[in-house]
DNA sequence: TTTGACTCCGAAAGCGTTTTCGTTGAAAAT
DNA sequence: ATTTTCAACGAAAACGCTTTCGGAGTCAAA
């Protein structure tokens, strides 16, 4: 039966109904046994409280918002999934929810804020696909929405966010192609809107540096965040008298589309010249040569995504006390090969 | 200020609660005139109206759930993102939420579906990745959870569902590849658990029937809906000793799979034989010769879900009233071609 | 004039929790 | 013996809306 309220609870253990809530809600004014009763006699009789009711008269929505990313008309994020996967199972744990959102626009994105933030309808809020310079990072201070970004921004250190080490994992990509052998690394980047093809532009340089190698200019290639962009981009590099030996990508798209303007130009990938993307597609294992790529754990990332944000809304913890790094990782498939020596 | 609620509204237009809150909710008790002073100083406060204290008092969660896919343990629904967006563009409109559970398990499902009907947290749900005898066409009727089911079960001619016309897709693809001159036609299969699967085999033989072409039963392969299921699948189909010039696949993952067996082969792809795969993934056009396909517009189909589901929820139909087929479409890229004379 | 029908609105009781505040009784301190 | 302290609980208001019911007023019909 769904009639089990507080009240049948109370009633049965002849208890108050604000003492049976005290105990459910382990209050430090009600003794251990009769908490113990409570929570015996609740999931005995399969208790479920009426979450509007908590919610309406606590004042705290449970409920986190994500706002889907969308790009350019499109949603194809293959991530997303894995991504709310483990947001829902961090938050289930708590009995809370997660909602989805979707903003077609940056206007729309903005005037959706504004109406929750009258609405307090969401205790907090997820967002991604940060840009270099994000708006709103500020706009949501501004409305004291709690939030937490998945991915930085040129002005997010007062603020919580989750991303991955860009730089860090561009860099331990570079030296992995220089550990081959590699002199000569091209690096296709992002668009510099994205925060993370500025982090990763930096990585990539900082291990050139690093390796005593010249950094040419004209082996850093930007494309759109497409497989027509890396193929156009790859298209630039291999237009250059002296071609690199080894290409670092911003994403396995982009990688995608270089593997293209390779095969048209009859130079197989991973012989004459190596690359690599970022993110991990499975689909990338599908090609010939399977493209080496560089993953992240996903469903943690949405789990702690949502773990903090949870502590930022309670209060435990200030936004930039809540700021995290979480490490990128080479998965080596077929296209990451020393230089060829008759090349 | 979000200090709106209905008795400020009511202080400032000398009316009561109730009549405001009946005006907004369109009673018809309610004169037009006052209606319209209602809804016009709504708009100019910018009242949200609290949704928990709403759904409280009328006992309607109105709040739709989505149930994301999980399949061998990985959530690798490339659509979801469109899917979900449909979703809630529909649900925000009325004012409802969308929102995300996780089963990892049949197991996990049940039971969740168990403390959702205990727990009367939502209006209904959206369940997708049904099997041909699925369970959970039964067990939700039982519990009397309304739902909306994406996709099709032997037994569900009592539910509400939304699916693809399956049959007729692989009917169109079949009889493409015959008005291109193909006789020969393979066709790759999945798993028999799925409805899909059987839908599509039975496409693919009416069709051939249809344009008295014998159905040859080692032109039929089960596979794995997966890049590898496809693989071995091709690799079967190739041992024959009678080829077929063209291979129709039940999804494009599949597809990928089989033209990298025919590569292993020295067969390209859409030259001695043609296929194609089914979802219209956007990579299928990354690749060379890219992928012939069909394509389904996904938001929509979202969008559809969950108004079916408002509907059901509503009391408005009934769920055998709510059963709706979309079709899908051919979108020709590289690998359907006429059969080779020489070959 | 009375009756009835009809329109429009207010009063008030819910919806099922949380949370504050006060009370009780027993143990400890004076 | 009296006061203080403290643990453990109950009473009741509050959260902000929906919905039922009844009443006031108007107008037409009898």
């Amino acid at each position: 039966m769904s009639n089990s309220s507080l009240k049948s609870i109370a009633e049965k253990l002849s208890l108050s109904e604000s003492t049976v809530s005290r105990a459910l809600n382990n209050y430090k004014d009600i003794s251990q046994s009769t908490k113990k009763l409570v929570n015996e006699t609740v999931v005995k009789l399969g208790y479920q409280p009426n979450i509007f009711a908590r919610r309406l008269a606590s004042g705290n929505p449970e409920c986190l918002g994500f706002v889907i990313p969308w790009r350019d008309g499109q949603l194809n994020d293959p991530f997303l999934g894995e991504l709310m996967s483990g947001m829902s199972t961090a938050l289930t744990k708590i009995g809370w929810d997660l909602t989805v959102l979707v903003a077609k626009s940056f206007e729309n994105e903005v005037e959706l804020f504004k109406k929750l933030s009258m609405s307090k309808n969401l205790s907090g809020l997820i967002i991604s696909r940060t840009l270099r310079n994000d708006k709103r990072f500020k706009i949501l201070t501004d409305l004291k929405i709690p939030f937490v970004a998945h991915g930085r921004s040129i002005n997010c250190s007062t603020s919580s966010w989750l991303d991955v080490d860009n730089e860090s994992a561009f860099f331990n990509m570079t030296k992995h192609f220089v550990s081959l052998g590699h002199k000569k690394i091209a690096h296709i980047c992002g668009p510099n809107v994205y925060n993370f093809s500025i982090q990763r532009i930096e990585g990539w340089k900082k291990a050139l540096l690093e390796s005593g190698i010249q950094i040419k200019s004209e082996f850093l290639q930007v494309a759109d965040l497409s497989f027509d962009g890396g193929k156009i981009a790859m298209d630039q590099l291999l237009k250059l008298k002296d071609l690199p030996t080894a290409v670092s990508c911003v994403s396995d798209t982009v990688a995608m589309g270089a593997m293209q303007s390779m095969r048209n130009h009859n130079l197989s990938p991973g012989k004459e010249i190596s690359l690599m993307g970022y993110d991990g597609l499975e689909l990338g294992a599908w090609i010939d040569p399977p493209l080496s790529t560089m993953t992240q754990p996903i469903q943690t990332v949405g789990k702690n995504l949502a773990e903090m944000l949870v502590d930022l809304v309670n209060g435990k913890k200030k936004p930039s006390d809540l700021q995290k790094l979480v490490r990128a990782n080479i998965l080596r498939r077929g296209t990451d090969n020393s230089p060829m020596t008759t090349y």
